[in-house]
DNA sequence: TTGTATGCGTTATCAC
DNA sequence: GTGATAACGCATACAA
C-alpha cells in the first residue's frame, strides 16, 4: 500500500525513468506515443510526484516559510489569508511557524525552515534588529513584515504607523479636542513605538505647547479597561483617547460607557488596525489591510526569488482613518 | 554565500559525513574528542541540516500537511493556533493550504502534500465523501476534521451539533418561546445540516406539534440581515431565532434592532459558534473551542504516525452553551 | 570508533 | 527519442 514512484511507473509502461520525468514534467523530446504509454501508466498506478526528492533535485521547494509572531485572530487570519492568495496564485505552499517571544525559540523555528523553502516571510516587529539579522541566514531569501531594521538589508513592508496616527490626531483636532492621550502598545513593538512618535509630533505640530501624555499599554483589551480607569478616578484629564490600537480603544470605551461617559461627547475614542469589531461598534480607527500586507510580501519574495530583483527598500502601506461613532463630529467645531 | 553542507562540515573537522552526521545527531558511537571537532567546525560554518535531504532520507519530514476550507477569520485562527501549538510542541511544522470550493483545485492541493508532509488534517464540511476519500491517498495518514464520511474509514474530529442546538432550543423553549424558527447555513454543509437536525428533533421533542420553520441561510451576516427583513415583513411570526452560526445571527440581531423589535423581550435570538463578537454584542451562543478541535486533531495525528494507533472512530466535541442578554431569561417563564 | 558505500525519489547531463 | 547515470544532502548498514 505504499505509493508509486517514478520507476514503477517507468517500470510498468516498460520506459526508463527519464522519460518518465520527461513526458511528466511535458518536455516535448518524447515520442507522442510513449508519452501516452507513460501518462496511462501514471494513471492507472495513481502516481503523485514526491515533491520532497523533488525539490531536492530541482533546488526548489516551491513552498515558502512564513514566520509570524503570536498575533490576535483577524489580524492572524487576514494576512494569512493573503498570502495564501498570491503564494497558491503563484504555485506556492505556505510553510507556518510561530515566531515565538523567547528568542531562542524564535531562531529554532527560522532554523528549522532550512531546505524546506525557498524563501522567508518574517514578521516581526517586538524583535531586536541584530538579533534578527543574526537568526537570517545570508543564503536565504526573506521578505520583512513590520520588523524592525538597523540597515536595510532586506527588502521589508511596513504599515505607515506615523501617517496613521497623524491622521489620527489630525481628525480629533479638527473636531475641537485639546486633551488627547495616547494608549500606547507594548515597549519594544515597532508599530507601537511609531504610533506614538506620530502622535507625538502631531500633537506638536497641531497643538504647539500642549504636552503629550502616553499611557502605558500591551495592545489587550485589559489596558484600555485599566486606562479608563485611571481617567475615571479622575488620574488622567483628557477629552480624546487615541489608543495604539483596537483592542484598547475597545477596552477603554466599553469601561467609560459602563461608568456613564458620553461617548464622544465627553470624551472621544480613536483605535488603529479596524479589526471587524471596531466596525460593529463604531470605533474610529485606522484601517490596516492586512490581507494586502501579506499578498504583497509574498509577491515581492516571489519576484525575488524568480530574477525579478527589486532592491531591499522599505515599502510603506499607508493606512486609511475612518470615521465611526466614537469620534462623530455632526454637532462639534 | 551558499549554505554548508553536511560535506563541508566534515573537511573541516577532518572526518567523514558519517561520522558528522552520527555527532550532529547525538549517536554516542562517536569519541569525544571527534566530537567536539565536529560540533566546533559547524558551528564556525554556521551549518544547519537541510530538512529536505533529511526527511528523503528518515521518510519522514516531520510536518503535517493542514487542508482548511475558506474560513471566517476567528474560527480559522483559533483552529491554526491550536495546531501550531501541539504541532510545535512536538516538533512539527505545519504546511497550509486552501481547501478551495471548486473540488478539481480541492483535489491538486491534496495531490502536492505528497512527499512534503507525514500526515494529513483535512477539514472540508462542504466536500461529498466519496469525493473526499477518493482524493485521500490511502498511503497518507490523514484525521478528518468536520468532515462527512460515509464509512468511518478514518479518525475523525467533530463538533456535536446535535447537542449544541438541542441545547439552544431547550434554553429558549423552558424561557418560554413557543416559536422558534431555525436560520439554516448552507446546503451540503454538515455542521449546517446537523445543526438544522438537531433544532427539528429538540423542536419535536419539547414542543410536540410545533412544526419546524427553516430559512435558508449561507453563515454570512447577510442572510441574518435578509431573515430580519422576510420577519419585519410579517412573512415569518416567531418569538425567537436561532441561527446556524453567529455571523447569521449577529446579521438578524442587528436589523431586528434597528426596527425597534424588543431583544429579547418581543425576539430572543441564538447563534453558534461563539465568535469575539458574540460576546461583545450579548449574543446567546454555543461556545465551539476551535483551538482545542485543532490541538486534539494534530494530537490524534501524531499519536498515530508514531504508532501509538487509535483506531478511526470518530470523537464528539461538545460544544457549551453560553446565556446571554439576546435570550435572558430574568423576567420570564 | 570511524569510513565507505548505498539509497531516499527526482531531475539533468550525457551518451547512443 | 531514449536510456544510463550522476547529482541533490543526508542517514545508515556494513566494513574496517
Amino acid at each position: 500500500m505504499t505509493e508509486a514512484t517514478i520507476r514503477d511507473v517507468a517500470a510498468r509502461a516498460r520506459v526508463s525513468v527519464a522519460s518518465v520525468s520527461r513526458a511528466l514534467n511535458g518536455l516535448n523530446n518524447v515520442r507522442g506515443d510513449t508519452r501516452d504509454r507513460i501518462l496511462a501508466a501514471a494513471e492507472e498506478l495513481g502516481y503523485v510526484p514526491h515533491a520532497g526528492a523533488r525539490s531536492l533535485s530541482l533546488a526548489r521547494a516551491h513552498s515558502i516559510g512564513v514566520v509570524l509572531p503570536d498575533l490576535h485572530g483577524e489580524f492572524f487570519s487576514e494576512c494569512v489569508r493573503g498570502m495564501d492568495r498570491e503564494a497558491s496564485r503563484r504555485g506556492y505552499l505556505l510553510l507556518l511557524s510561530n515566531m515565538h517571544d523567547e528568542s531562542d525559540r524564535a531562531m529554532k523555528a527560522l532554523r528549522a525552515m532550512r531546505g524546506r523553502v525557498d524563501g522567508l516571510l518574517v514578521m516581526a516587529p517586538h524583535v531586536a534588529p541584530e538579533l534578527l539579522k543574526e537568526a537570517l541566514s545570508p543564503a536565504l531569501p526573506a521578505v520583512l513584515i513590520n520588523c524592525r531594521q538597523a540597515t536595510p538589508t532586506r527588502p521589508s513592508l511596513r504599515i505607515d504607523n506615523h501617517a496613521g496616527a497623524e491622521a489620527v490626531v489630525r481628525h480629533l483636532v479638527a473636531s475641537g479636542r485639546k486633551r488627547i492621550v495616547h494608549l500606547a502598545g507594548p515597549e519594544g513593538n515597532v508599530d507601537a513605538r511609531e504610533r506614538a512618535e506620530g502622535y507625538c509630533r502631531s500633537l506638536e505640530a497641531l497643538l504647539p505647547g500642549t504636552a503629550p501624555v502616553i499611557l502605558p499599554g500591551d495592545f489587550n483589551e485589559s489596558a484600555g479597561d485599566a486606562a479608563a480607569r485611571r481617567i475615571l478616578a479622575g488620574e488622567i484629564a483628557c477629552d480624546a483617547v487615541f489608543a495604539a490600537n483596537d483592542m484598547m480603544a475597545l477596552g477603554c470605551l466599553h469601561r467609560l460607557r459602563e461608568a456613564g461617559i458620553a461617548i464622544p461627547e465627553t470624551i472621544a475614542i480613536a483605535g488603529f488596525d479596524d479589526v471587524p469589531l471596531a466596525r460593529y461598534l463604531g470605533l474610529t480607527t485606522v484601517q490596516v489591510r492586512i490581507a494586502e500586507l501579506g499578498t504583497r510580501a509574498v509577491a515581492r519574495l516571489l519576484d525575488q526569488l524568480e530574477g525579478k530583483m527589486q532592491g531591499n527598500e522599505e515599502v510603506l502601506l499607508t493606512p486609511e482613518l475612518v470615521l465611526r461613532g466614537t469620534t462623530a463630529t455632526n454637532s462639534q467645531i
